[in-house]
DNA sequence: GTCTATAGAAGGATAGAC
DNA sequence: GTCTATCCTTCTATAGAC
């Protein structure tokens, strides 16, 4: 028969983007065959073509897509927090922790992958990345301003917490001694401190930034 | 002729060497073939394999002697450091940068490439990585013993302060407005503010490390 | 919508000449 | 020590049957 029983197009797209994002973190895009996905799919290869143009695309609308949501669902989080710079970092701190544990495939591959991308892409998904980077850079300025942070420096402050939160995805596996809740208690200690700090060796703290 | 005309073993197998950090660096291990690798040093693609039994040997070996370097270097530091646990930190924080900005294509390769390593590969090098972050491990749990630190988590103090200081060569250059002094002072601001916050959330402080 | 078949390029690795 | 030539596999992507 031509066509597999039960199949369905919409499905098959979604179960593709599924895979490939499977895949793509499991092993790296470049190391991943179109036939790879395929077999994950449960289709031919020939068939992806239906619903990709290449594996490039493929590999840039997962990242395309998880920026926007990413971006979109952080807008939506900072609307309802009501308070000083503090307040929202910690928000911060927890929605970073929460939404990359919940898409670690996504988030791998946002940060892995990058130099797989065409150049055009990359500076597509480059500059929602600075974007993200650039929320958390407001806040430690805003902070910084009105003297409820002390940063040692605001830019790379933002650096050094963007690494370390996102270093949670790194080893966390979901059975270890912590839960969830603990462990963005623990980092949002960590980041108090971090911005808690800035002393006598902080010249140019604050200026400098993006 | 059958030889190039000043043909070196010893040279052509240090700029195989040299040549694969390179381009494992900045394509990704998968990505690069072996005719590129070849192209680069100035062979042919058969020569190679009298430097190497394979592919995956050039990436196992590139990763093992940078972490044999990485720990002996600091081995080395550490034997001339007197002082507490924050000197001994601050040694560390130093150390960290400095080692890792250069040799950025190395670290950059032993963190983005563990996926491609076969098991066995992997498991000899992944035990090496442990080893480096158990250093600072001791170091920390040495301060929050003494009660020089405050952590929040012992073992997620270091995770943490690991992330942050590797993720200085994503974005150094090298021609930035910070000299590498001034980045070293940053870094050891932060993470000062890191390890000295340790409140009243930090149930389970200096417990579970490792 | 999916299949089989295949084009055309590129990959890792080896053999044997020089 | 390096070259040329090549084996064999695998790849992306397309064509056309059903």
């Amino acid at each position: 028969m031509a066509r597999k029983s039960g199949s369905d197009g919409k499905k098959t797209a979604r179960e593709l983007r599924a895979a490939a994002t499977r895949l793509f973190a499991k092993f790296g895009y470049a190391a991943v065959s179109m036939r790879q996905i395929a077999t994950e799919v449960g289709v031919q290869a020939g068939a992806l073509y239906l619903y990709t143009p290449d594996k490039q695309t493929l590999l840039f609308q997962i990242m395309d897509r998880h920026m926007d949501e990413l971006l979109e669902a952080w807008r939506a989080e900072l609307a309802g927090v009501a308070g000083d710079a503090m307040a929202k970092l910690e928000h911060f701190v927890r929605f970073h922790i929460r939404f990359h544990l919940n898409r670690g495939d996504e988030i791998f591959i946002s940060y892995m992958e990058l130099r797989n991308l065409t150049p055009e892409n990359f500076a597509l998904i480059e500059a929602k990345r600075r974007a993200y980077e650039g929320l958390l850079g407001d806040i430690l300025q805003e902070g910084n301003a009105s003297g409820r942070f002390a940063l040692c420096d605001t830019k790379l402050s933002s650096y050094a917490i963007i690494a370390m939160l996102t270093g949670v995805s790194t080893w966390y596996k979901g059975d270890g001694r912590l839960s969830l809740d603990q462990i963005e208690e623990i980092y949002l200690c960590m980041v108090r401190g971090l911005v808690s700090q800035g002393g006598p060796i902080s010249a140019g703290a604050g200026k400098g930034f993006m």
